[in-house]
DNA sequence: CTATAGTTGACTAAATTACTGGGTTTTCTT
DNA sequence: AAGAAAACCCAGTAATTTAGTCAACTATAG
């Protein structure tokens, strides 16, 4: 799994798609000059999301995409696997025998990694966020987030949940 | 956070390097044949290794690089992070007024991915995958990791160590 | 009919990744 | 002292990905 920015955007304009379903069809062009987020671009992640059946989209005047499934059906992860570039950075490319004949180093890191991230990503929905969003409509008191960067690597449990909603 | 192939280079030259520490400094040409990663590319990571004091370099014949710390306290996230570019693609730049007047959405979402991510990392070391490494001398049964690939999304708990050592 | 909005594709610029090649410096060995 | 092994350093380059532009097209509401 990879994590670039391409799926941050994609999943600022879910998240934004998601706290305006409720008008009806969300138009690319409102996304775009509320997030800031070229148009040509967000066409090109909304036709992987559409491919990935996450979002259905309405044509003509009026028109717009919603979302194809329940906010608490739609995780992050759903988002990201959709839009980025699948990665498989081993040479190996899955065969057991990558290196002489022995399954290459790191062969199975990256597996346990990708699968713990997915397992956090899938914990998260859109529902969490915009619940979240909702919430905190004023700019909370700046620092903290600072303090959290480094350091506090305690604590492991169910971050998912508890992390998000806070 | 980034993750790309860039970090995932860098683990595997650090865990080949962990491999053979035992026989002295550790020349980059010797890790550039076993792993096949280019020697130049090499220097490149290794210089900013060094630079995080990751590793020390010994110069002149019989040279190369040794850990500058134990195995048991040299992590997977220490190497990512001194390797891959810094990641901010919140539009913010950490601003907490990112969009209007309030923090911009998906801002806290990231921190947490990120130190989720982190987390994980910062708990798998070179030493649980030299371990693993030794134990697993002959290619495992094929299939498996096919199966464990996608919807396995249970039993969270504490993978750092369980997963990775097995 | 017309304007709106999705759909598609080709194309471009910038950034990042992976790599090549050249040189220098340090230091060991002979 | 000479030679060689290695780190170090820098400049450049090709491939890939990211982010965006542009243009033509289709569907549809009004």
């Amino acid at each position: 799994m990879r994590l670039t920015t391409k799926g941050r955007f994609a999943v600022t304009a879910m998240l934004d798609l998601a706290m305006h379903a409720q008008d009806g069809p969300v138009a690319l062009a409102s996304i775009s000059t509320r997030q800031k987020i070229s148009l040509s671009y967000l066409e090109q992640l909304f036709s992987k999301l559409r491919r990935g059946s996450l979002v259905e989209s309405v044509r003509g005047p009026g028109g717009g995409y919603n979302l194809a499934r329940p906010l608490n059906q739609l995780t992050v992860a759903d988002i990201i696997v959709a839009v980025e570039e699948p990665i498989d950075s081993r040479q190996c490319e899955g065969r057991d025998n990558c290196l002489g004949n022995r399954r290459c180093m790191t062969h199975d890191l990256w597996e346990n990694l990708n699968t713990t991230v997915i397992d956090y990503l899938n914990g998260v929905t859109l529902a969490h966020l915009v619940q979240k969003q909702r919430t905190q409509t004023v700019a909370a008191p700046v620092s903290l987030h600072k303090m959290r960067a480094r350091g506090a690597a305690k604590n492991h449990q169910r971050i998912a949940t508890s992390a998000v909603v806070r």
